[in-house]
DNA sequence: AAGCCTTTGAAGGTC
DNA sequence: GACCTTCAAAGGCTT
């Protein structure tokens, strides 16, 4: 699927090349070892290798970047192939790859709606029961194009991490030699792998990652990841909110109750 | 049809 | 600073 579309941050990056450390947006920062997302089977976690990456030579960009996103916007029109290779190996870096594809940028939010147009609460008639007038219906069908409107705006996805790029680009090779298609089976086994790797196989990604953060944050200076919480409506939340004990997300909850959900593997999956 | 499962990492939030 | 939560991908499975 992901390579039918192949879309060369070479090229973008060609264009938007990244700011010089001093820029509108900070360096990543080398991410904390965080003990939540230790992994549940006992491999000790490689810390990550940012540090391996502070280039000491970072590429000049105009300073302004984002006034170019703004006259130029991306020349990508299919969002269905939102992360893409751009080849088929890792054995070797690219000088910059992206992994995904970037949707239009979302210039000029539209109309916004007017207060006014917020019918008082009180006048409501006493059946309870709205009777649209023929100008609340062209209200109504305002907000309703506005929801719509709201509804098609492109989300705007979080650059994958490491392990996500990993994922991409093994889980084809991991389907065929195990004849798996499930993907949570599939995941586990990634996982697995991704341990194994050595820190300089790691480093591939780590790398790969932070260039995609990078360019992600020039692409969408305004984003945050918080912009697409709660887009997900999540089932296993609300019963964990039911539930008085709490348990939290799966992984904890595994931990909590020892369970092991590893399967047995065949030879090629170990 | 929508959400879950399963993985790791990044980021935002809370205390 | 430690800890928690959510979301990135993916596709079969469940509700």
């Amino acid at each position: 699927m992901y390579k039918d579309t192949v879309y060369s941050a070479f090229n973008l990056l060609m264009h938007y090349p990244p700011p010089s450390g001093a820029g509108q947006h900070p360096q990543p920062q080398p991410p904390l070892h965080n003990k939540a997302s230790q992994p549940s089977h006992g491999v000790p976690q490689l810390s990550p290798l940012y540090d391996h990456f502070s280039s000491p030579h970072p590429t000049p960009a105009p300073a302004d970047i984002s006034q170019k996103q703004v006259h130029r916007p991306l020349q990508t029109p299919d969002l269905s192939g939102f992360y893409s290779l751009t080849s088929g190996s890792m054995g070797q870096l690219p000088h910059t790859v992206s992994w995904f594809t970037h949707p239009p940028l979302m210039l000029g939010s539209g109309v916004p709606g007017h207060p006014a147009a917020i019918p008082h609460p009180a006048i409501v008639p006493s059946s309870g029961k709205q009777e649209l007038q023929p100008y609340d219906r062209s209200l109504k069908a305002q907000a309703d194009s506005k929801a719509e409107k709201e509804a098609k705006k492109p989300t705007i996805k979080k650059p994958l991490n490491a392990f996500m790029l990993y994922m991409k680009e093994m889980r084809a090779k991991v389907i065929a030699e195990c004849t798996l298609k499930e993907s949570a089976a599939i995941n586990q086994i990634l996982g697995r792998r991704w341990h194994a790797l050595s820190r300089e196989e790691q480093a591939k990604y780590y790398e790969l990652a932070r260039k995609e953060r990078q360019l992600h944050m020039q692409l969408y200076p305004g984003w945050s990841a918080r912009d697409n919480y709660g887009k997900k409506k999540r089932r296993s939340r609300e019963k964990h909110q039911e539930s008085n004990s709490d348990p939290g997300s799966p992984k904890k909850c595994r931990a909590r109750f020892g369970l092991n959900q590893q399967t047995d593997w065949c030879g090629p999956c170990r």
